[in-house]
DNA sequence: CCAAACTGACATGGCGTCCTGTCAACTTCC
DNA sequence: GGAAGTTGACAGGACGCCATGTCAGTTTGG
């Protein structure tokens, strides 16, 4: 006998869960590499398990399909990408313009740094019916960031609901596009260029 | 043999070029509507040919693969979007507000008025990599009008390169998404509330 | 009326992925 | 040292879609 179960004891000197999680990372790593250069089409079961140098029997140790692994890389890097952007948020100074060009300077330089991060984030974020679902859920959320952050530095300035909202929603869908064509090299702009446009059009579409 | 080859003869009254073309429009509808429906995943050539009541053999009288297909559906679609569109601007007093309000009107009754039609043109487009490119390349075409109806009503007011066509992506990136997550019901707001806040951002942002 | 063209239903093979199973080699614990 | 746990490599079946082939029945033109 003696398949996979659950592991108990210690091996090469590390503990079974240890032993677990790293083939988990392993695994989330090799995703987020192939879905990030190669795309979704080709990010299959097969080829994700052979970077990650790991048979197909551990991709099941952790996820239960394709999809949840996927979902799960997703998952992480909108942590990633929401939390250095609230940081950047709660340094800034309670002035628009200068908290507009924190937040945006920050999430834009993180999508562009590294390609991967871009195309995981925005491109192939719609490949398939869940992921599409997720990708709204976070743009979502990210509008709702804009929404509190608009009424802390406008106060009764702000726009109302439900424009508040909706005009977030633009924002952050906007900037998504005009990323994933930068991205492919469709748009003749440089980083700033794009930086300046964003903000622009923050402060003066957020108040009244 | 009597294969398909090239049909020549009339038949049931209806000419060989008038058969051809009557089922590569059921192709396309049946297509168009699994696609608007059920989605790209679902919306596979075994579908498609039962929907459309062919045998697989005519697809291939009609198209090379299931993508060539499909992209032909997002093609049509696209002119239809563009045409009702440019119409409207063409109409339209040369004042930006009414510009604006006129066009952004008959586009987003365009993709709701139909549900299926938004979902093929801005749900299901991020699908493949092939409907990914060829969105962004219409998305980008959308942009262009929208710089160019800038200029116009604008006049030396009109933002500067390359800042205009940028804040024309952020533009027409932003109400697709708006609507993307109207069409699935995650936005409590009216069809009037969406297009005045997009005419505003348009009306706000467009011009120095 | 007959041969040829056309159509629709079905059948078949190829292909790639998913998913499970087997087995030898290695490591741990007693 | 030996039994049991762990790992990696590989085999093989199941499944779905793609792609092509066969064939009987219908329609057309001579």
């Amino acid at each position: 006998m003696s398949v996979v179960g659950s592991p108990t004891r210690p091996y090469r000197g590390v503990s079974a869960t240890d032993r677990t999680a790293r083939r988990r990372a392993d695994l989330l790593a090799a995703a987020f590499d192939l879905l990030g250069t190669v795309g979704w089409e080709q990010a299959t079961m097969t080829a994700i398990c052979a970077r990650a140098k790991l048979t197909e029997r551990y991709f099941y140790e952790s996820f239960a399909s394709r999809d949840e692994l996927l979902m799960a890389v997703s998952e992480e890097l909108a942590d990633r990408i929401r939390g250095v952007v609230v940081a950047a948020l709660d340094e800034a100074p309670p002035e628009p313009a200068a908290a507009a060009r924190a937040a945006i300077t920050v999430f834009v330089e993180m999508l562009t740094d590294d390609p991967r991060v871009g195309r995981v984030a925005i491109v192939e974020a719609g490949a398939t019916a869940l992921l599409r679902r997720r990708r709204h859920q976070i743009l979502g959320e990210f509008a709702d960031l804009i929404v509190a952050k608009s009424h802390e530095v406008f106060g009764t300035d702000a726009l109302p609901a439900p424009r508040d909202r909706i005009n977030a929603l633009l924002f952050t869908g906007g900037l998504a596009e005009v990323l994933a064509t930068w991205l492919t090299g469709e748009v003749d702009a440089t980083k700033e260029d794009i930086i300046e446009t964003a903000v622009n059009q923050f402060v003066r579409t957020a108040h009244q």
